[in-house]
DNA sequence: TCATTTTTGTACCGAATAGAACAAAATGCC
DNA sequence: GGCATTTTGTTCTATTCGGTACAAAAATGA
């Protein structure tokens, strides 16, 4: 499968998914606003005229690359959560995966929407959408998992406490942004996850 | 106190402390990056040129901006956590608080650090030193006021305790600016408050 | 071979950008 | 009143911004 579709014209002369990565990694750098197309064009190795007929322009190329990566980090999170055999490790292994992307040395540190459509949200009724709704999904899978570890009744609820875990990964990649070392990073995750486990116990 | 001290020169025609007020609202509703001296002027009700003289660049202002918002933040903060007279309600107070100062009809909603200096970060070193500083002086402050509440050897940490504090703060900041409901960030803000004061039990 | 189709590279557009130059205006001091 | 001083408003500049026009290039189909 994925066999070339041998279509008419002249081929592309760039993969439009690495491409997308690396219009990614831009964007998480210099931000929405700080993001000129030339700096796009030129990390992603492609034309002006190219990247307009590929992806739309600035604005659609930005979702694209936030959706893309809102995937790809959901499943990491969700694979890390799993690894876990209680509600700590689970909360601790999950953190520690956050810090592994948000302050991974592949691509410029911190979260896409955090640093990224958060900041546009106010001027761009879009973008806040898309942030709200991703959270509210982020929220409310993470909710699911909670489930287990959450006795019925408790004064702690599985949804207050996956948006805690929420705020804390956002913070993660906040704190991650400004520069924090990956070693006091981690020891915020354990930390983190010590706590959050007890408040439902 | 506070009489004019008769300078030499023609007089300034706008009052310096409203001007920054009014930078720093620009700055929050735009960011640093999408601020235009334009806009940062019309705000400001000052031309280019006294915007020079009175605050240097833009980089400059952003600064004071920062510096100044943070002060008045800090204090809100202390003096809403010094309303409680248990753990619980007094992060309540906290975060109610943060609720009301990052969503005030007054102002754009959300955080400068959060959606301005740290998004501004990876591409100025200045700006990841400033954040990173506050960052740890609110953390350290905050861990001294936790301290009457977490009990010795505890397996969380009035560190621990304060980092995840002020992570939900961030965190609020950020549900605010894309446009969560105040009705929602108080049922947050409550069930965070909840959580947290259980985790140190 | 040659027409058709699609992408490429270059060159360009008007608007907006951060910042500076400069003379007029408004004050205190002598 | 005049002079020194400081701020003001206007104007300018060089650059960069997001986005586009257009023709050459490279593929397929007939």
């Amino acid at each position: 499968m994925t066999e070339p579709p041998k279509k008419r014209g002249r081929p592309r002369a760039f993969d439009p998914s690495l491409a997308l990565d690396r219009a990614t990694d831009t964007f998480l750098r210099f931000g929405y606003a700080g993001a000129s197309l030339e700096a796009l064009t030129t990390a992603m190795g492609v034309n002006k005229p190219s990247l307009y007929a590929t992806f739309g322009d600035k604005r659609r190329l930005f979702f694209r690359a936030l959706e893309e990566l809102a995937t790809k980090i959901g499943r990491r999170c969700r694979l890390a959560f799993e690894r876990g055999d209680s509600l700590e490790s689970s909360l601790r292994e999950m953190f520690l995966e956050a810090v592994d992307i948000y302050s991974s040395s592949d691509a410029p540190a911190g979260c896409l929407v955090v640093s990224g459509s958060a900041t546009e949200a106010i001027v761009d009724e879009g973008m806040a959408q898309f942030s709200r709704e991703l959270f509210a999904l982020c929220d409310k899978v993470m909710a699911k998992w909670m489930v287990p570890y959450v006795r019925e009744g408790s004064a702690v609820s599985a949804m207050v406490l996956s948006q805690l875990c929420n705020g804390v990964i956002h913070d993660i990649s906040l704190r991650a942004r400004i520069g924090e070392s990956k070693v006091k990073l981690r020891e915020h995750a354990r930390g983190a996850a010590v706590a959050l486990a007890r408040s439902v116990t």
